[in-house]
DNA sequence: TAGAAAGTGAACAGATCGGTTTATATTGTG
DNA sequence: CACAATATAAACCGATCTGTTCACTTTCTA
């Protein structure tokens, strides 16, 4: 399994086609970008192109793994395992909110939404590599705050669950159907504030 | 303004047209659905549908906006304003939850995501007939309720929202993603069980 | 510096799709 | 029955798209 792979591999201008791809990808969706318009956008010949990819799919997967962990990450690694639940679920809703309702998170949902039923894996990478890492993440700090006594969890999933859906409340759909096109940070202050008092309401001290 | 719009018009053939035109975008989605394969599952001819949809985009609309209205009037019509809240909320929830993760709800979902961008009118129009609706009926039980003294809320709109969000926890965007592909009514019981309970350890009594 | 590896540009094949046209057939109505 | 409206089937147009091929150039390396 390592050399009878055609599938991809690493060369001079690996880097460059990977970006021009997620570039147009990002804008036209998978259906929308044609491979001439990655090719151009990466500065490379759509020979060169399909030498290191065998189809757009599989370069399409790539993309989007890629952009998932990478995002997943830098919003996830920066919690206080040790500050107070207010402070901490405060900071983690407003990061949270402000990179779900970024055009760059809409628009990864949205292609992965819209894809995930022909392509199931790019549905299933997306989850592992967003939901569920900040399920895990939170209800490590959910778990270490239950020891201390400051929050009374039964399911730590459910709870995790629970607050990001409540974080998404109000703004969220309707910037995601088009109803309004920006979000200001009051709004953002006001809807995690109130998904911050609710849960608290409920698993609070 | 009557007759001069060459847009749509009722003819003998137009509701075939509609249902055929509903059953392949359901399946195929917005891009994914051709012409020729909607005019045979409609059992028409290509010519007759075009004298009835100047284009593919203005079927695709009224497709889009008739199953909205729909599903969200079967889904709201039938909340008793007189109820006790925890009753109304586990009978609305679950409904709602049991519309949502259904094939049908799904894919209505998907789509309009998806092509949200593309076509902004299909959004707001989802937007307007499905969570909108939604949060008018519950707020107009919310200020009800709150009359009566069984629930204490101060914006009934977010509120609501936030009710209909926690009621997607954990089940909802695992489907959306495929990691799963059915939800049992356990699932949906202490989903929203446990929604209830959220909701009602801050605006309860 | 010579030869191999990698990249280029452009044309090409094969297919699909949205939408139109045309000649013919069906249907409804006076 | 006759006439007009409506529907049909099939061919067709032009555009677009994925993926391949090929003759040629650039870049790397021994």
């Amino acid at each position: 399994m390592n050399d009878a792979t055609p599938i991809v591999r690493k060369g001079r201008k690996f880097d460059q086609v990977l970006d021009g791809a997620r570039d147009v990808f990002m804008v036209d969706g998978f259906e929308g970008a044609s491979v001439d318009d990655i090719a151009r956008a990466a500065g490379v010949s759509k020979a060169t192109l399909y030498s290191y990819f065998p189809d757009k799919r599989l370069l399409f997967m790539e993309v989007a793994n890629m952009e998932c962990t990478r995002q997943s990450q830098s919003a996830v690694d920066f919690i206080d395992m040790n500050a107070a639940p207010r402070d901490v679920l405060c900071q983690a809703g407003k990061h949270f909110l402000r990179f779900i309702t970024s055009k760059f998170g809409q628009q990864i949902f949205r292609i992965c939404v819209a894809e995930s039923d022909r392509f199931p894996e790019i549905g299933r990478a997306f989850y592992k590599s967003g939901p569920e890492r900040m399920r895990a993440v939170m209800g490590e700090y959910f778990r270490a705050a239950g020891a201390r006594g400051d929050l009374k969890i039964d399911d730590f999933t459910l709870a995790a669950d629970q607050f990001g859906e409540l974080c998404k409340a109000d703004v969220w759909p309707r910037l995601m159907f088009g109803v309004i096109d920006t979000v200001s940070d009051e709004d953002i202050d006001r809807v995690v504030d109130n998904a911050v008092k609710t849960f608290l309401a409920r698993y609070g001290p």
